[in-house]
DNA sequence: ACGAAAAGTAAAATATAATTGACATTTTGT
DNA sequence: ACAAAATGTCAATTATATTTTACTTTTCGT
């Protein structure tokens, strides 16, 4: 499932993948694997991407 | 950093490793890596080991 | 104190997250 | 409408999470 949160936040933020990726020290690639789903991303990725965007990991990816 | 919390929690579920690691289908050596710390697991693993014990992500894995 | 269950740990193999490079498409500003 | 930036996506490779097997140590009931 798309990860719809993570790209509102981005939007939020006003940060592109691309610089998403490099605070967070991943490729663009792999951010935009995240937001388009069917990926399973490490905890400590997750992490990173909600200090990055000021959210928490229940705020961005919990999913009932 | 080992995860205490998570370790907790198991407690308070009153579930072994071994049995944690069976509902949510991995094998016992990672429940006992994610619990020692120096570990990285997936968000779906985090995701999965929450909902078995009833928890959030927040809870279970988020550091500042 | 004893035995059994639970927990800790390690090395090698396997599965998969993440990278790289490249190209197509969409969005945005002017 | 045009150019530039941002996004979507793919195949091949690399890094690392997870498994498997196996053994040691702790914990807990009786």
């Amino acid at each position: 499932m798309k990860n719809k949160k993570m790209k509102i936040a981005r939007a939020e933020a006003d940060v592109s993948q691309e610089k998403l990726a490099e605070i967070v020290g991943v490729t663009r690639q792999t951010i935009n694997l995240i937001e388009a789903g069917n990926y399973n991303p490490s905890l400590k990725l997750c992490t990173a991407i909600c200090k990055a965007l000021n959210k928490t990991l229940d705020e961005l990816f919990w999913e009932e």
